[in-house]
DNA sequence: GCATTGTACATAACAGTGTTATGTATAGCA
DNA sequence: TGCTATACATAACACTGTTATGTACAATGC
């Protein structure tokens, strides 16, 4: 039973950035290893591509929310392993907030909407739940 | 008191669609009157800039989500007013299910972040704040 | 021995979209 | 008259995911 979601291109630049530094702050982590940890964590819902991946790592690298280095495995093979830093942990808490700010604004809407049954035009009939 | 949140412009990208399709799922309206609307909405969090909001309108009026029609108010202003159609509705249901998977997702790692205190990794001393 | 798959990283051409700046036009108010 | 708010529109630019391609090696199967 495979159901992937297909996840909208906007949707997965707005969520690729604290997904990775989240991912990045429970452990170091490569490439290769973040893309299953995502497939992980959204429950196969969700399928990165690398060709998305790597340059949203070397972005971070360059901002300087992460470090690199390369190590080799057991297995021989080469990994570029990256590290979040104190500053990756910051935005990591700034891309946190505003999602969260976001998500509380569409909720809102949503449950608004899920209120008032659209008779003709029930127009803003619900009264608007104010997160915050 | 002014606290609008500086929302980067990925998270406006993959949210913008979501946002107006339910505002106009709540009643008709135009593109002044929706810049306002979201700033209601987010509690003054967002501030949306027409030249983003335009393109929107119609980049969703071309893909047949959202109807539009000339109208001049008493004040004697015309006005473009936006109506959802349809496939307008069901898109809006579409962006809803793919936003909750990708915020469960990351709801997920947050919430274990915030429980688990890697020893070893002094960086990560402060406990993220818990928003919700 | 050889082909296929999985692991592992990287980059280029392309398309979509927000930002910023600019333009047009009118109503309301001082 | 001048300023602000209302109201819509578009262009140049930068950023970023998609798709395709390339390199390299380990493990597996035939």
């Amino acid at each position: 039973m495979r159901e992937i979601m297909e996840i909208n291109k906007d949707l997965i630049a707005a969520s690729s950035t604290p997904m990775v530094l989240a991912i990045l702050a429970e452990e170091d982590s490569y490439g290769y290893a973040i893309l299953q940890r995502v497939r992980e964590l959204s429950g196969g819902r969700m399928e990165w591509t690398d060709g998305m991946l790597y340059p949203v790592l070397h972005r971070l690298e360059r901002l300087g929310h992460v470090e690199a280095r390369w190590e080799v495995a057991e297995s021989g093979r080469r990994r570029r392993y990256y590290r979040i830093t104190s500053r990756g942990r910051a935005q990591l808490a700034e891309e946190r907030r505003q999602w969260q700010a976001v998500d509380a604004t569409l909720r809102g809407i949503w449950r608004a909407l899920s209120l008032s049954v659209p008779a003709g035009h029930p127009a803003s009939a619900a009264p608007l739940p104010q997160g915050a």
